[in-house]
Order: structure tokens, then sequence, then C-alpha cells
DNA sequence: TTTTTAGTTCGGCATTTACCGAACCAACTA
DNA sequence: TAGTTGGTTCGGTAAATGCCGAACTAAAAA
């Protein structure tokens, strides 16, 4: 990861902003987040980090530990190496899957009272998109737990 | 809508915490949203809504034009009346799974780079994790369309 | 015609966010 | 032991956010 092409930039670029997005990161975290997941599997020291991301130490400093307390990335260190190398772990994707389930039972509960408050109010028609989207949500719901199930599953060897 | 239970008033602030975040609203403009949606399909008065949602009139103008630019609440006048009275419209639920679509094909773009750079990498156990997390979106992504085209059914009657 | 009503516009301000630099520390190295 | 390496901590700050009040406007009412 000595010299990085424009592609790989963009591409951490446009990494970052989604997961900024999805898992409510600051952009440079969001953007560190990024750059590990394109960068080799060799892993990347804090000094690369620093100069790939172009911020100081203290915000990669403050940036990567909170992403090693998410568990979305993980270091690993060589023999006769001071230095970690950091690398993303694949948990971020289930982070993610864990956060939209409290989301989507969030959303459930909510959809449900408002069912409930329009039950023989007038407008029909919204109260009919109302039970069409109270059906999304459940099959999402059931989609996201199996995912997390499979997931699971390969954790656990 | 003179008197509003303590109970009314935590529901408007679930929903509108929960629309802040989908919908990417600020608190107050969420709030109002929440109010909206909870209040009798009679609608609030630009006035009742200032009233009480404890804001000010030029925070209330914003945030409600905001809102009807959306189509996420609609206006109606009665006879007599200069003022306009706002209820929730059904389309923030449309608006909100437009968004999540854009989002999950953004994600399937990601995913799918991703896994094409790891296609030939060591660590297998995380492919196939991204790979379960790509069967997800897909799902996901058909769940959503498939509520869009029943949701526009019924809107073109 | 004057006043009131129903809202809009815009400048300002308090708070929060996101990042930085300098000082610091703990462990290894020469 | 002194210096270097690999970070951490903490005070500060520039910019963005979110809301407000005061002044304004257009239309209706008196």
């Amino acid at each position: 990861m000595n010299q990085i092409s424009t592609e790989k930039k963009k591409q951490i670029e446009t990494i970052g902003l989604y997961f900024e997005k999805e898992l409510d990161l600051t952009p440079l975290t969001a953007r560190i987040l990024g750059l590990l997941i394109v960068a080799s599997s060799d892993g990347l020291s804090f000094d690369q980090i620093t100069e790939v991301s172009c911020a100081s130490k203290s915000s990669v400093s403050t940036s990567v530990n909170l992403l090693l307390q998410l568990k979305a990335i993980e270091y690993f260190t060589k023999p006769n190496d001071r230095k970690r190398y950091f690398r993303a772990s694949s948990n971020h994707l289930y982070l993610m899957l864990i956060d939209e389930l409290d989301e989507v039972n969030k959303g459930i509960n909510i959809i449900d009272t408002i069912i409930d408050y329009n039950k023989e109010k007038k407008v029909e028609r919204y109260q009919q998109i109302r039970l069409i989207f109270r059906e999304y949500l459940s099959k999402h719901q059931k989609n996201i737990q199996e995912t997390l199930d499979k997931i699971s599953a390969i954790k656990n060897n």
C-alpha cells in the first residue's frame, strides 16, 4: 500500500460514505474503515493509516480505537516488529445487521401503533398502505434474522 | 388536539426519533411529522403545531415546508377558515422505501467490489460471510421493490 | 382604510461536531 | 542511561447544525 491508485481512492471514499451512514461513523472513521476494507489483508500500520488518510495521529488513534471496540477492524503483529497492523474484520457486516434488526423492530412497534390508531378512521387507502408496509417489515425482519443465524453458524465453526 | 396526554407525547417522541434517523430529518422536523402522524386526521393548524411542538413560528415554517416538499405531509382548508390544516400523508412510508432501495443498491455495488477484491485471498471465512450478506441484500432489494410496486398500484387506484 | 391573521424571510447565536497539535507515556533500542 | 518508536490524552477551535426573534408581507376582516 505504498502507492494508492486514484481508482482505489474513489472506492475508499464510496465505501466510507456508505458505512458512515449505516454505522453512524464520523467521516474520518468511516474512511479508515473503507481504507482497511480495500487494503490488502496484510494490514496497514498506524503510520500508514495516518499517511493515506491524511489525518493527524490523534484523530487516527481515536478512530482506530472506536473501530476496534466495534470489532469492525482487528489487529495483529509480526515477529520482530513492534507495530500493530490493522485490517478489517468481517464483523462490520454483522454489526450492520444487528443495528438494522433493532431499527426494524422499532419500526414494527411504531407502525403497529399507527395502524391501531387508524383502525376505524376514514382514509382507508392510507391504512391499506400501512398494512403493506407492515408486511414489508415482517419479511425484512425475517430476512435479517435468517442472515444473522447463517453468519453465527459460520463464526462458531 | 387541545390537550395531549403524556402517553401520546411519548409516542410522538418515539416516532420522531425513528423518522429522524430514517428520513434524515432534524429533531424538530421529525417531531412535527410524529405529531401529525399521531394527531387525528382532522389535521392541525400552524398555530397548534407551534404550540404543541414548543417551537418558534419560523422553525415550524421551515419544517412544515420541508415536509410538504417531501410530501410526507399535506394540507387542506376548511370553508370560512383562512388557516391551513396539516396532516401526515402516507407518502413518508413510500419515501422511506425509495431511500432504502437506493441505499441497498449502493450496498450491492460495494459488496460486489469487495467480494471481487478477495476472490483469491486467504481468509476464506470472511469471503463466505460476504457472500451471505450479498444474498441478504438481494432478498432485501426484492422485498423493497415488490412493496413499492404494491403501493404504486394502490396510488393509481 | 386600517387592522388582524397567517405565515415567510433572514440575520444571529448557542451548541455540537470533527478534527488538530502539543505534550505526554510506556516500552524497546543503542 | 539516553534516545527512539508507537501510540494516547487532552485542551482548543473552525465550521456546521438547529433553532430563534424580529421584521416583514400578502390577503382577509373590520
